[in-house]
DNA sequence: TCTGGGGTCCTAGGACCC
DNA sequence: TCTGGGGTCCTAGGACCC
């Protein structure tokens, strides 16, 4: 269940919590010959640097080739997300430890309302002092954490504070600290959009608090010119929000150069199709959207989805949905290589909550033409679950239709 | 010498329903 | 028989974030 918590908005009650280059720490923190020295996590792309690595200009994501060529010593270990998962809920318990208001963005950050703490636990800005100091000493890692009124502003603070920083925008001193900041500091503005900025003149947040907002409109469409607008007046009613959900569970895998056969690319989705519907299983979920994710040769992008009729989370007719959507797409695969493939599930739904004779599979009638296709390659192989040994499809044999 | 893996949100056209 | 406007869902793509 999603709450709403409102705290006093003329307060800065709002902790932008964030663990600094977090697998790169963890890794420094489990083999001491490490600290000090530039380390990169990472196996043929850095997912994680260490400051002492970002000193060389060495970020995330870069080939590894190249990193090592900005920074001769630096040190490339491979990741261990077992250990990250777990440092993670280490930091997690102590933020609902802090408050119950918690909103995890992603393995490495949340948002923290204190608002209303300030009889129990003392000043925002004490709160942020102690968890950090808790996060330091009871896991062992550095973290950041900005204070401010607004989760964008808190965001923003606890960036410009690292690395291990904390920083209190005070209530009425918001629009001083934003100006003079650069757009790219906004939440939104990527390098597109930047570039687009940059064209026009406008560098700096105040820039953007200055120019009306049609003329905005006109740059970057309706919604883009609002959003910006509003973080550039710092307008940010979202409030910290608990109980957020996933929308959709995916997982893709990138193929390289190489080229796989027909029956390797359909081995390769099939394990795809089951570490998401394992995921799905575990989380208890169900979905009936499934989007596959195409990266081609020349790096161009596609993605093809198709509806169910019914959400599920079975591996036997996702599976069967995947291979056709695949096997559709499959000239242009054989005229430019593949080097990605993925696939999510969306429109996800509790499967506790969702009523038995909706899920899939089920004794039914097809109820649509997606059904007539799960139900065709069912036939075709066999009612089990689709299986690898099933699906050895060579190149030029019959491969099954995706209905249009 | 290229470019991972997990997500979110927005836009826009077309289908479909009322 | 012709015509409308609004709402929602589906699909594809783009941009962005960590």
């Amino acid at each position: 269940m999603r709450s709403r918590v409102r705290s006093n908005s003329a307060e800065a009650n709002i902790l932008h919590a964030d663990l600094d280059s977090f697998y790169a720490s963890v890794e420094q923190r489990d083999d001491p010959t490490l600290k000090g020295r530039p380390v990169a996590v990472g196996g043929g792309i850095v997912l994680a640097a260490s400051y002492e690595a970002k000193a060389f200009g060495v970020s995330t994501p870069m080939a590894e080739w190249r990193a090592k060529r900005l920074c001769p010593d630096l040190i490339v270990v491979p990741p261990r997300f077992d250990a990250y998962v777990a440092a993670s809920s280490a930091v997690f318990e102590l933020f609902h430890s802090t408050t119950p208001v918690v909103e995890p963005m992603s393995i490495d950050e949340a948002f923290l309302d204190v608002g209303g703490l300030r009889r129990v636990s003392g000043q925002p800005v004490d709160i942020a002092a102690r968890l950090r100091r808790s996060v330091r000493n009871d896991v062992g890692l550095p973290i950041s954490v900005g204070v401010a009124t607004t989760k964008f502003l808190a965001k923003v603070a606890s960036a410009v504070s690292k690395p291990d920083g904390l920083l209190v925008v005070p209530a009425g001193g918001e629009l001083a600290f934003l100006h003079p900041l650069p757009v790219s500091r906004l939440w939104g503005v990527g390098p597109k959009t930047n570039e687009r900025l940059r064209a026009r003149g406008i560098f700096t947040v105040g820039d953007i608090a200055l120019l009306d907002e049609q003329h905005l409109v006109a740059l970057l469409g309706k919604g883009a010119a609002r959003h910006l607008s509003a973080l550039a007046a710092n307008r940010d009613p979202r409030s910290v929000e608990t109980g957020r959900r996933r929308g959709s569970i995916g997982s893709q895998h990138a193929l390289g150069r190489a080229r796989l056969s027909p029956a390797e690319l359909d081995a390769t989705l099939l394990g795809i199709v089951d570490r998401v519907t394992r995921r799905m299983r575990t989380a208890n979920r169900v979905g009936s959207t499934l989007t596959v994710r195409f990266r081609f040769g020349d790096f161009t992008r596609s993605t093809r989805s198709r509806t169910l009729s019914h959400p599920t989370a079975a591996t036997e007719p996702i599976a069967a949905v995947a291979l056709a959507i695949l096997h559709h797409e499959w000239a242009r695969i054989e005229d430019n290589g593949l080097t990605l493939i993925g696939l999510s599930v969306g429109n996800l739904l509790d499967a506790d909550h969702t009523p038995e004779q909706m899920l899939l599979p089920f004794g039914r009638k097809p109820t649509s033409a997606l059904d007539e296709a799960v139900d065709d390659l069912r036939k075709r192989f066999g009612n089990q679950a689709v299986t690898r040994a099933s699906l050895v499809n060579q190149k030029g044999q019959e491969t099954p239709k995706l209905p249009d």
